[in-house]
RNA sequence: GGGCCCGUAGCUCAGCUGGUUAGAGCGCACGGCUGAUAACCGUGAGGUCAUUGGUUCGAAUCCAAUCGGGCCCA
């Protein structure tokens, strides 16, 4: 025996280590997830999970949880792994719950992006020569290797779903859905055909998307003209009074309809010498007159606001006989021109807004290739650019025109040929917000469903109450065409139940494709005729167009959940970011509506954007974006999931490079404390275990803390609040387990009899805490959680190979006496901290080291005094981790720190009066025992 | 410019319907242990609750404005 005598040389070992039952296993401390989570993707794919999470619920409730499709390029990023992990958390709590919650995931392939990146591969002088078929099979192979590309990347983070069969928005039977959907709204009347504007290249003959324009400074005229009124105005008195207008695009002004005002704003005359009352806005006049070189003007009441102006009349600036109207709308801008804005619905967005509110005409002179037609009147077949010097001149003669400049200013140009884009009205598809009561209805299915959070309602509500009609249609290749015919004969739309049907069974057998490759005779029913004309099948000639990629993945609610076997309609869940209040939400909602009057979903649950550490979103430009693939190489899937639980998705999620850190460090807090549970079970059998009645109390409590704290995780994950469920946990492990019950725990495993009462009690107690613990956390660490399973004893593992299969936990506390327990047991544990406490400083003044060379005095009042002395001494002993208590009376709450007394026990390091065990004479004397049963 | 939302210690989060010196864990500093050891335990220092006004006996909590940030529109 080497012990010193003076008993400070701890550091010496001694023979009674051996025997102890000091914690053994073969977890790792150090997690090398970047490694080992394959292995568990390995482990899954092999016992083909997926179908055994189904299996182990079958007949059980549904839960469904619809997948929104990202869009198939580029790799994942933040937002996307973020958005899949919390829906993976979800089916995984839900299927552990025993809810069958079958989960598909689905990719939007069709689209605008991949078109345009495919014809940016191809280059102009190839895409020339390819049909349109050939461009689209290039679409179709781009966009399935993304599929393929986002699919692994997914999979790789633990996301478990029917992988080996998710829904493409390209796949025939998707592609048969949105006709499905089509031609329901549109024989009920809420599909019609009308016209918007759209950036239109004249020289490429082609409609532009946003992404196709690139802004570049141009120089372009910059005009002021004045409309006469036709009706009595205000300032009659004065003179003859005129609406002044400004414009930068002279050749629009053919296609005038109305005037806007600012609704607020102040209106004045402005008499010039000739005697001409020029109305505009009052804060307008200087900036006005100092570009027109008026020397002398006066500025005549009334002050009139812009509101009282609408309604009133004017001459047309080109077209005799013709009229216009004074209106009032939001975007008028009273930072440059007149504060009255020259509309023409068919040439700009905000033009259409208004004509859209206030029913205006929407001419549209301008053809395909930018002349006017007959609409232009004076102009007529001359190209718009050749049209503005003459138009401006021929306002110049008749004296309308107040001024004419230039300005330099941003304007849009084709990204192909880089020429200036015009804005021109032209034939689209629209879902009809009113004529079906498609708003109102949208509105009321709104509240049938449960929104989270709450306040999300408003802001999907006040979407559906504002938006304009839907425009669905894409003057695009690549995509699903909207499903309807033309007369070449008479012009006529031909779209018929018959006809919807022939299409639908030709997309479900061949896909859209063959829209593009065959001949409506080829699939139409033999006897359909135009309805006007009465021209056969053979005269009709299907849509150009292609349909929005939102009305493609708002089918889902039909191509998907119902038309797989394993789902229905309506789901119990849809979860993404909040920008689809705008998109999918509400894409799925309307044609939902539209179709069944029902919404698609039961809940909507909304999360915010991820962005830097100081609340900024990621952007290249500013150097900020981290990347979830570095994350999974460097710390491992598991650690972006913690911190996908950890965060409050109620509002945006930060992400750093600090806070990734914290992450894995509550991390390595949780593994360690699964380690020491795993590490003292090594010799644990449940037959073994330790029933209720005849544990130790304290043990009985720490029952009652993890029934406490499965209570608060199940509540927490029925409420989707994740983060609290991370919180509970980890501060669980840190608090309750690591810093009180498992270091108290210590002594007793260690140093107890291996088959003794005590330490088996302790051991049934961590058994129950692992294998509780395990599920708690399984939905969010998947792979930890596995890994944590696989090491258990088997027979703790009841059968499951998996934890994800193993169900959720329920603890048998009787309710009352738990509750007495916590109520004692919240007395004894601030006694606790204040003994703690006083061993610090008797640490500090050099009394003590660890605490088991100390005696504790508790000097307390009577009631607290009750509670300690109904303990005993030795379960304070061991609560406190010293030698020896005595508690005492007092008024207030002290204690006092003594050298433990008598001698230090070379096996268990408590101080004690040693044995005199003539076997083992110099341990104390339940090491005396232990060691006697052991020879 | 409009709609919705957010801003509590370095980090992640608690602070219910307004009511004692604003809490927890992590991180940090210091100390202990060396039988959870690239671990474990303890003590301590950190916040004018974005800012400014207002309502109130009393506001992190209610109202307004400002600043900063996000999504969606324009």
């Amino acid at each position: 025996m080497s012990l010193g005598s003076d008993g400070k040389d701890r550091a010496v070992p001694n023979d009674y280590k051996n025997t102890m039952n000091l914690p053994q296993t073969e977890f790792p401390m150090r997690a090398n997830l970047s490694q080992r989570e394959p292995e568990w993707l390995k482990f899954w794919e092999d016992i083909d999970i997926y179908r055994r999470s189904l299996q182990v619920n079958e007949g059980g409730e549904t839960f469904i949880l619809h997948d929104g499709p990202p869009y198939a390029n580029g790799h994942i990023h933040m937002g996307t792994a973020y958005n899949k992990v919390l829906k993976d958390l979800i089916v995984k709590y839900k299927t552990m719950r025993g809810y069958r919650s079958p989960y598909v995931p689905g990719w939007d392939c069709h689209g605008q992006p991949i078109e345009h990146q495919v014809e940016k591969d191809l280059g102009p002088q190839k895409m020339a020569q390819i049909s349109q078929a050939e461009l689209r099979e290039r679409c179709r192979e781009y966009a399935l290797k993304f599929v393929d590309v986002q699919r692994e990347e997914f999979r790789r983070l633990g996301v478990r779903g029917d992988w080996d069969d998710p829904y493409l928005t390209l796949a025939h039977d998707y592609e048969a859905g949105n006709v499905k959907i089509f031609k329901k709204m549109y024989l009920d009347g809420a599909i019609y055909k009308g016209a918007k504007p759209i950036h239109w290249c004249v020289r490429c003959h082609t409609a532009l998307a946003e992404a196709e324009i690139e802004y570049a400074d141009e120089v372009s005229d910059s005009i002021y003209v004045a409309f006469r009124f036709t009706d009595a105005t205000p300032w009659d008195t004065e003179g003859p009074a005129f609406i002044l207008i400004w414009t930068t695009t002279p050749w629009t002004l053919p296609a005038n309809v109305a005037v806007t005002l600012a609704e607020d704003a102040d209106y004045v005359g402005v008499r010039l010498p000739d005697g001409h009352v020029l109305v505009m806005a009052e804060e307008l006049v200087e900036p006005v007159a100092s570009v027109t070189g008026w020397d002398s003007y006066e500025i005549i009441g009334p002050r009139v606001k812009g509101s009282e102006l609408s309604g009133l009349h004017y001459a047309h600036p080109i077209h005799a006989k013709v009229g216009g109207v004074i209106v009032t709308g939001e975007h008028v801008d009273l930072s440059t021109g007149t504060g009255a804005v020259h509309t023409a619905p068919g040439h700009g967005e905000e033009d259409y807004l208004v004509g859209q509110r206030f029913d205006l005409p929407m001419p549209m002179p301008v053809l395909d290739d930018g002349t006017f037609d007959a609409g232009g009147g004076p102009f007529a077949g001359m190209s718009v650019t050749d049209a503005n010097p003459r138009i401006i001149e021929w306002l110049r003669e008749r004296g309308a025109l107040i001024a004419a400049t230039t300005i330099t200013h941003s304007y849009p140009h084709c990204w192909r040929c880089k020429k200036p884009v015009i804005f021109r009205a032209t034939e689209q598809w629209f879902v009809s917000m009113e004529r079906t009561h498609l708003r109102e209805r949208a509105l009321r299915a709104i509240g049938e469903v449960e929104w989270i959070p709450g306040w999300s309602v408003n802001r999907i509500s006040a979407m559906v109450a504002d938006r304009p009609d839907w425009c669905i249609s894409r003057q695009r290749a690549w995509g699903v065409p909207i499903p309807v015919h033309k007369c070449s004969v008479c012009g006529e739309t031909v779209a018929t139940a018959s006809t919807f049907d022939a299409v639908i069974e030709l997309f479900e057998r061949e896909g859209s494709d063959a829209w593009f490759t065959k001949t409506p005779a080829e699939y139409l029913p033999k006897d359909t005729v135009c309805p006007r004309c009465g021209a056969g099948v053979e005269n009709l000639v299907p849509e150009d167009d292609i349909v929005d990629v939102w009305w493609e993945s708002g089918v889902s609610h039909t191509s998907v959940l119902e038309a797989r076997p394993e789902l229905r309609r309506p789901a119990e869940l849809y979860l993404e970011g909040s920008d689809q209040h705008r998109g999918w939400f509400q894409s799925n909602l309307l044609t939902s509506v539209g179709v069944y009057d029902a919404p698609p979903y039961k809940a909507v649950l909304t999360h915010g954007f991820i962005v830097d550490g100081e609340g900024r979103k990621m952007s290249k430009s500013l150097g900020n974006v981290i990347s979830p693939l570095d994350v999974i190489a460097k710390s491992g899937a598991d650690i972006i999931r913690l911190w996908v639980a950890a965060s409050d998705y109620s509002q945006d999620v930060s992400v750093s490079d600090e806070i990734l850190d914290r992450t894995s460090e509550a991390y390595r807090r949780i593994r360690n404390t699964f380690r020491f549970l795993l590490s003292n079970l090594y010799d644990f059998e449940p037959s073994e275990a330790v029933a209720w009645e005849d544990m130790p109390e304290l043990d009985r409590f720490a029952l009652a803390q993890l029934a406490d704290l499965v209570g608060r995780v199940t509540a927490s994950y029925d409420d989707w609040r994740f983060h609290q469920v991370f919180h509970a946990v980890y501060g669980y492990c840190v608090t309750d387990l690591s810093a009180v019950y498992l270091d108290v725990l210590k002594d007793r495993l260690y140093a107890d009899a291996p088959g003794s009462v005590g330490r088996r009690s302790a051991q049934t107690v961590l058994a129950q805490i692992l294998t509780t613990l395990v599920r708690l956390v399984a939905p969010i660490l998947a792979f930890t959680a596995e890994e944590v399973w696989q090491f258990m004893p088997e027979t703790l593992r009841g059968g499951h190979v998996s934890v994800h299969l193993a169900g959720w936990p329920e603890l048998d506390v009787p309710e009352q006496e738990g509750a007495a327990l916590r109520g004692v047991y919240a007395v004894v544990l601030q006694v606790r901290d204040a003994v703690t406490k006083a061993l610090e400083d008797a640490r500090a003044a050099g009394t003590i080291g660890k605490s088991q060379e100390a005696r504790v005095v508790v000097a307390a009042p009577t009631d607290v005094r009750a509670v300690l002395k109904e303990r005993g001494m030795a379960t304070l002993a061991e609560l406190f981790i010293v030698s020896d208590v005595e508690v005492i009376a007092s008024d207030e709450l002290a204690v006092t720190i003594e050298p433990a007394r008598g001698e230090k026990c070379p096996r268990c390091w408590n101080y004690r009066e040693l044995s005199h065990d003539s076997a083992h004479p110099d341990v104390c004397g339940r090491c005396a025992d232990v060691l006697s049963q052991l020879a």
